[in-house]
DNA sequence: GCCGTTTTCGGCCCGACTGTTTTCAGTCG
């Protein structure tokens, strides 16, 4: 019973959910939560640990949670879960979905009032018939309607790190305009660079919060107003969005800025890490216990060196071995000093141009791309066995290559450093073979090759056909590994250990695609294949001049997969990645 | 339910805001 990482800590997660709904005590609640969050981040499938006898090694694991894995491994059943599932209705977890409904209420709904789905609670709220419970009047009421209005309006509930991206950009763009303050910025998943994200969080710095608030719930695009207090407002955007904005006196922004920008495993273990120390740590401030005195800190990095640690960048934070490399490292230094950024990329090496479906010609995205700074580009246009329009066959292959040493002599002539190399996005038949012949695949620069298609392929056999694919000497970078589609499709159940193994074997590079859809490979994965011995290349996959400014998103990726440029191929200065090009 | 360089028992991060209350529970992050 093959159960993935994601579907194990989605089954802890939904217990957690009846458990609190049942009243259960928090801590165990937590213990549910915690495990469920550890093994989305366990780079190496549960299913493989559990073989090996490996369970203890998941932090949080403990006897009965092993048990509990044991049992849904080896069954594919877990009776416990059987039993909470008829106790607590589904409709009753799914009200935990609303905007200010939690557990308490969520059980008060259905044990006092019978209610055991949305639509029976929109309408007792609609009649009225919640204001009579406890504690609970017309506000409440009419705040869960519009919850549920705001649940319908968000597709998915979460964003994707490219939509969420700009909006935050825009927002904090606009309240510098108007307001007075010091710092402002966004924090949370955001600024990890989270894939997705449930709401933004904005934070500021200033002395007087009022003109900031007031300038928030005053946005343009600002539909509701959910909550405005003296230093801390919420706004539903028109799109359905939640955005948070806290205001902070400037000399808290070290405490404020590391507090709101998380994770919450991250900021758990820091403050455990104070309380050894005999302090409580907050928001604000760094408090001795056994005298009351604060410390306060104006910037990150001297908050983490008070604690004894090494300052950590936002995307590591998400405890997975950041804070004990922290403590290794000590005060007054950086973890991954050579985490790489943006400015170490030297090209682009996923495109598309109207020679298959992309929008521009090899000319304009070279000249895009070369004001970007880039040094190289490879253009990677579809081949025909992908059913898109125009796929290239090795006749046009040949006509295109002629294009590409056209626009080289242009560019050349012009001065323009950048020089566009000539690529394919081969596609990998069903059995593992490739749709060009290799003496044309020899003549490219690189090549890429991708599944477009039967990516529900049972694991062995897709896994054995991508490592086929990787075994032709003339292939360079596997693109989007995995074929997911944020929010529209899983992806393919590759059996990942040993398709990486084949990766580093081989020498063929795996590609981070940064398309807002795509994100693929992910980070955990990354992280994983780099520890394998991978390399990579982090690209765009555009197919419009505009979106080679995409590559930021996948180096975020990179960046919480804790790569260095060292790791990444098109961070590579030319003359290197020529040499890479015939290693095989 | 987990966990242990002060613990195998007794802890488990911390604070703002709302709504409905006359001091606080629930929710959220």
């Amino acid at each position: 019973m093959a159960l993935s990482n994601q579907q194990l800590a989605a089954i802890f997660q939904d217990i957690a959910d009846r458990l609190e709904i049942r009243g259960e005590v928090v801590f165990k609640v937590r213990a549910y939560r915690n495990v469920a969050e550890n093994i989305l981040a366990c780079p190496v499938a549960v299913e493989t640990l559990w073989r090996e006898g490996r369970l203890g090694e998941i932090s949080g694991v403990g006897k009965e949670i092993a048990k509990k894995i044991d049992e849904l491994m080896s069954t594919g059943r877990l009776a416990f879960y059987e039993r909470l599932r008829e106790q607590v209705p589904d409709g009753v977890v799914e009200m935990l979905r609303v905007p200010g409904i939690g557990p308490k209420r969520a059980a008060e709904f259905w044990q006092q009032l019978g209610i055991t789905s949305l639509v029976e609670l929109e309408e007792a709220a609609q009649q009225g018939k919640l204001r009579a419970l406890p504690r609970m009047g017309e506000k409440v009421e009419q705040n869960i309607l519009s919850g549920l209005a705001a649940l319908k309006r968000q597709a998915s509930g979460r964003l994707r790190l490219g939509d969420a991206l700009p909006i935050a950009e825009e927002i904090v763009a606009l309240l510098r305009q108007v307001a007075p303050a010091q710092h402002i910025a966004y924090a949370g998943s955001l600024r990890r660079g989270k894939e997705t994200i449930g709401d933004l969080d904005v934070l500021a710095a200033a002395d007087d919060p009022a003109p900031i608030i007031r300038a928030f719930i005053s946005l343009p695009r600002a539909s509701e107003v959910l909550a405005a207090g003296d230093t801390k407002a919420s706004v539903r955007l028109d799109n359905g969005v939640q955005v948070d904005l806290r205001v902070v006196p400037p000399y808290t922004w070290g405490t404020a800025l590391q507090y709101f920008t998380g994770s919450q495993q991250h900021n758990i273990r820091l403050r455990e890490i104070a309380q050894r120390k005999g302090f409580s740590l907050n928001e604000y401030a760094l408090t001795r216990q056994s005298d009351g005195t604060a410390e306060t800190f104006a910037d990150e990095m001297a908050l983490y060196a008070r604690l004894g640690l090494a300052w950590i960048p936002p995307e590591l934070r998400e405890d997975r071995g950041e804070i004990e490399r922290a403590l290794e490292l000590g005060p007054g230094r950086v973890v991954m000093p050579g985490l790489i950024t943006l400015q170490d990329i030297r090209g682009d090496l996923q495109m598309h141009t109207t020679w298959s479906d992309g929008a521009a010609d090899v000319m304009n995205m070279a000249r895009a791309a070369a004001a970007r700074g880039y040094d190289y580009i490879l253009i990677t246009d579809h081949t025909a066995g992908l059913g898109v329009v125009n796929g290239l066959t090795p006749e046009r292959l040949a006509q295109q290559r002629k294009e590409i040493d056209r626009v080289n002599a242009q560019l050349s002539a012009e001065g323009v450093k950048l020089r566009v190399l000539h690529g394919a996005e081969v596609e990998v038949r069903s059995d593992g073979s490739l749709d060009l012949p290799d003496e044309v695949l020899a003549k490219l620069d690189l090549a890429q090759i991708s599944l477009h298609s039967a990516l529900n392929q049972p694991r062995d056999q897709i896994t054995e056909r991508a490592i086929r694919a990787m075994r032709n000497p003339h292939v360079h970078i596997l693109g989007h590994p995995a074929g997911r589609l944020i929010h529209q499709r899983e992806g393919a159940d590759y059996d990942w250990e040993a398709l990486f193994r084949a990766a580093a074997d081989l020498g063929v590079a795996l590609e981070i695609n940064s398309d807002p859809a795509r994100l693929d490979l992910d980070d955990a994965h990354a992280r994983r294949a780099a520890e394998l011995g991978c390399v990579f290349t982090i690209s765009t996959d555009a197919h419009h001049p505009d979106a080679l400014d995409h590559m930021r998103l996948g180096v975020l990726v990179a960046r919480r997969a804790w790569l260095t440029p060292d790791q990444v191929v098109n961070a590579w200065p030319l003359p290197r990645l020529r040499r890479w090009r015939r290693r095989a």
